[in-house]
DNA sequence: CTGAAAGCGCTTACAG
DNA sequence: CTGAAAGCGCTTACAG
């Protein structure tokens, strides 16, 4: 231990411990220039410390390392960003009406940061606004994140994808369909969940089925619908077109389409709704004609939401991982922006939940 | 329109429009030196002029935006970040487990903030862990919020709002309690509002009458249960300690607290529970038992979630307005920000939404 | 009401 | 493997 360097730089600052020659800064308020000073480096070499380059010799980076932790000195991010016109932050656009999908997208991509130097910024979006592209465009010129994660339906917008190829902004889409290159794709397979649906509702001996989608613009729509219509084709069912409705993704279009489908004769005996909103619609529509669910009617939603637990009976439905592909989107986004490479699209598979709405209680698995 | 400045500072850049001898930069691409060039005036100016700063002569600040609107420039928030050392977030701090309270309050602060300059970053805390505030503390330091805002149950952290006014830096709690100044408080009456279920329930001649509370370390569950305590002994009736029950603000406490009240005799005919999920497990116990909704048990809960409205029959509840809350939450943080004064605490009061859960079906308001 | 200059805390060619 | 110097795009005392 020396006595302080004189050179000009030093500033006075509150003395935290006593004995110190150095006027060490106050916890998490140093600087680089502090870090450089007491390791008798550049602030160069320190810099290249913090960003690990490989450059730097074992027994300095070590030094450096250990007057980083006990300054508890870590980098301004708003500093960095400047410099390297690059922020410390990931976007999330999104343009989900289902609170729970966006929670649980949220939660996954938190999960995926702790640790590291980003954080989340939420960008929501009307994608039906044909000004939506714009404004993220102007969303990342101002304020340079290292990436976006689009979740349905921004995930499906091609124009919002080719503007971000544009802009050179790392991008992943999460969505039903691979319709990107897989470093920027995370995929959960609909198509295989909703087959389940369909095997699970002619396996229980039901013939005469009805179908409520979401709107013709999703992806999802018509991965559920074809996977499930594959599966009743296997089992030597069909999908009767007067059977198929439009349900909007929404609890009051599922309710609707389900008071149009109930109403025919004969009455459909199962219902497969694309998600769990419009099958508690389903729910609605069963109650208000006194149908028993699932003697009358058997219902199945798709997504697992907190919602289909919470219904009576509980709601038979296929279980996306919405959190766990989140938290590898954000992964792969990670890892795209350090230049590491994705051979192969991640992909989740559903599985179906069997509950109450198809299986009558007793025997139902709860 | 003068020939280019034969000024050494000039950059070639690719040519937008044509005609023009300045080679403008691109869209968005412009800084403030751009702009100080064109206007023939020093950045010091310009950033008067970004700033808002009243010493500027009305006619140097019209040429001034002129040419900001021309260029489509928009100032570098890290960059001016890291000059006042203050970025340009918003960071939401949470402990909620309710995605509907997260998901509406996110919406009301992104409301509030369309149009700033300002993001909102999402900071997650565990605030049962007694590191969350050391936690908080680093992240502010790191990233120099604007300020913070916190619902519950992080805004009930007395340490918490120690530290962040040690920090000075701004924040504003929303709670169901004014235990701050009106400048750093949203609050909700809850107490009224549980009020309002009591003598809803009252005046419907129910006399034995159970309440299901959130965790005893939330502000709002005694709120609200003093509140509806008060309203009932306001009715000549009264809450029996028997029939009082922790059911922890979840689905499954609300369900497990049901399951007992229920089994007692004589049974309660109704049963208030603090909030919508509690109240959903009040359905499912009584669904259990074959108990008729309102006839055999009516049910109220408290937050108006949107599951109130999906199970059968509806429920009645309180509503909380949860995403104007968050709206006048972003809305008072820039205000304060700003040095604005706020000599009154901002109130909100929930309304009970009266439906088949207490009225049956056919007379009620669905 | 306006400007020249220093500074915020980093990164980055460029040298060595 | 390491460093001196310029630069990222702003703001801010300080002068005038």
């Amino acid at each position: 231990m020396k006595p302080a360097a004189t050179s000009d730089q030093i500033v006075v600052r509150p003395v935290l411990g006593e004995g110190s020659p150095y006027n060490p800064p106050a916890r998490g308020t140093a600087t680089i220039n502090d870090v450089a000073r007491l390791a008798k480096v550049s602030k160069r070499t320190v810099s290249r410390v913090i960003n690990d380059s490989p450059l730097v010799k074992l027994k300095t980076r070590a030094a450096i390392q250990a007057i980083i932790a006990d300054l508890q000195f870590s980098p301004d991010p708003q500093a960095r960003g400047l410099a390297r016109s690059k922020s410390f932050f990931i976007g999330l656009v999104y343009d989900n009406p289902n609170s729970q999908y966006v929670v649980n997208i949220q939660r996954g991509i938190l999960d995926a940061l702790v640790g590291t130097d980003f954080q989340l910024v939420l960008h929501p979006c009307d994608c039906s606004d044909s000004g939506h592209v714009l404004q993220v465009e102007t969303f990342i010129q101002q304020h340079k994140p290292l990436g976006l994660i689009l979740p349905p339906a921004s995930s499906e917008s091609e124009a919002l994808a080719d503007t971000l190829k544009n802009l050179e902004v790392d991008y992943v889409r999460i969505a039903s369909v691979a319709f990107d290159e897989p470093s920027r794709m995370i995929r959960s397979m609909d198509f295989d969940g909703a087959a389940a649906a369909g095997r699970h509702l002619a396996a229980r001996g039901h013939k005469n089925i009805a179908h409520i989608h979401g709107p013709a613009n999703y992806r999802s729509t018509h991965e559920r619908r074809s996977g499930f219509e594959a599966a009743l084709k296997e089992a030597g069912l069909s999908l009767e077109a007067h059977l198929v409705a439009d349900g909007g993704y929404t609890f009051e279009g599922g309710e609707a389409a389900a008071d149009r489908l109930l109403a025919q004769e004969p009455r459909p005996d199962a219902v497969f709704a694309g998600n769990d909103e419009m099958a508690a619609g389903v729910y609605m529509a069963a109650r208000k004609l006194g149908l028993r669910i699932p003697e009358d009617i058997a219902i199945v939603g798709f997504d697992d939401a907190p919602i289909a637990a919470r219904v009576w009976p509980p709601m038979s439905t296929v279980r996306l991982p919405i959190r766990d592909m989140g938290h590898a989107a954000a992964k792969l986004l990670l890892r795209t922006a350090e230049g590491g490479a994705s051979p192969e699209t991640t992909t989740f598979y559903p599985e179906i939940i069997v509950r109450g709405s198809t299986v009558p209680i007793q025997k139902a698995v709860v």
